[in-house]
DNA sequence: TGTACATCAGTGAACGCGCGTTCACTGATGTAC
DNA sequence: TGTACATCAGTGAACGCGCGTTCACTGATGTAC
């Protein structure tokens, strides 16, 4: 049953496809609209029927990567936590896994960090997201160390936000020099002095 | 005297400043050519008198950069080596000094990053550079530990770029939220962690 | 020292192309009777 | 069930504007005699 609305929005989200994997190729200003058309198999007509403008998609199109992030955490959470395992390797296995692609993924928040830096709505919409992507990791955190007898000398927030700073900075090394900086090597290396020196 | 030669070197240098202002404030696609010159005072003729292309503009720009900021660390060295404080104050002392301008500094560099992912020849001058950057907070991490009695458990170099990557993680979220994340305390919490246990 | 010519940094008007956006149209699906 | 009409997702040609780049020219500085 191929209703006109289940249509739509297909195509709304084979143009959000396309979209992604565009910009992490060239790029938001080196995309232009009729290479994400082409990418979805439409055309611009198709695409302007279904977004406002070129700048509207892109804030769609992190809305709707946002969703799908938080639904694969929201999926990933119980397993982890479950798991034996360290702390740290759920952690960072959860960062890893929630984003299938690590230089796609890399290439398009940076940009839209970015982006958000000089723009007000943007800013807001990626802080919400962040927000929400540190709750959820600080849930992890603290059902983990709830279950062990481990504790933290810093509040699980704070030790989120050291963990996905250093994520950040170390996949950039990564992606730069992928043969001198192993992926995941500074975190595995200096995170677990952090654990040692919080737990008590 | 007014030479021709300093006339055009001057007009060089303006043009390279006003593109490093603009780029911050728009980002490179943002900025057009006439922006800059307008910035610079020049038309845009005087422009393509300097610099063949906006492209060859934009990797003139970071390696004039690059050499203002190395010749910057070259000059401070030797006070923060040989003046009393920690190891830690020193590097991050410097990682701050030399980049006058966190917010412009942080847009740049974050932009060509993503460029270099994108293109050899930029993820080669852009390497070159980090390399002698962290040659350059690795001779201090060493000259202030031989001078004290302190032992790294890991060589210094590996130290340089744990120090680097937090940095960076961390300035982007300070940029993002600086009311929630004051500057620098993010590395002033956890760091001194890592020194701890990496002393022996 | 003065005159005539050469050089060349910078001017500014014009070009042309790519790209975001618009819009009249098509044809497939849905609805009324 | 069949016919006539309505809706509307997607088509594709056209528009127009911004911007990177070019180029004939200017006028100030340098050089030759």
């Amino acid at each position: 049953m191929e209703t006109p609305k289940r249509r739509r929005s297909a195509t709304r989200a084979r143009l959000l496809e396309g979209a992604l994997e565009v910009f992490a190729e060239r790029g938001f200003h080196g995309a232009s609209v009729e290479d994400i058309c082409e990418r979805a198999g439409f055309t611009r007509g198709a695409f302007y029927s279904n977004f406002g403008s070129k700048d509207e998609l892109v804030l769609a199109l992190f809305q709707a990567t946002t969703d799908r992030l938080l639904e694969q955490i929201s999926a990933l959470l119980p397993d982890l936590a479950n798991q034996p395992g360290s702390l740290l390797d759920a952690v960072l296995g959860l960062l890893d896994d929630a984003a299938p692609d690590q230089r796609q993924w890399h290439l398009i928040s940076t940009e839209f960090t970015l982006h958000a830096l000089r723009n007000a709505d943007a800013a807001k919409a990626l802080n919400e997201q962040r927000a929400m992507f540190r709750e959820q990791l600080t849930r992890l955190v603290e059902e983990i160390t709830a279950a062990s007898n481990l504790r933290l000398s810093v509040p699980p927030e704070q030790f989120v936000r050291l963990v996905m700073a250093l994520h950040e900075g170390a996949r950039s090394q990564y992606l730069l020099e992928p043969a001198k900086v192993p992926a995941g090597s500074l975190e595995h290396t200096f995170l677990p002095m952090v654990l040692e020196t919080i737990s008590s």
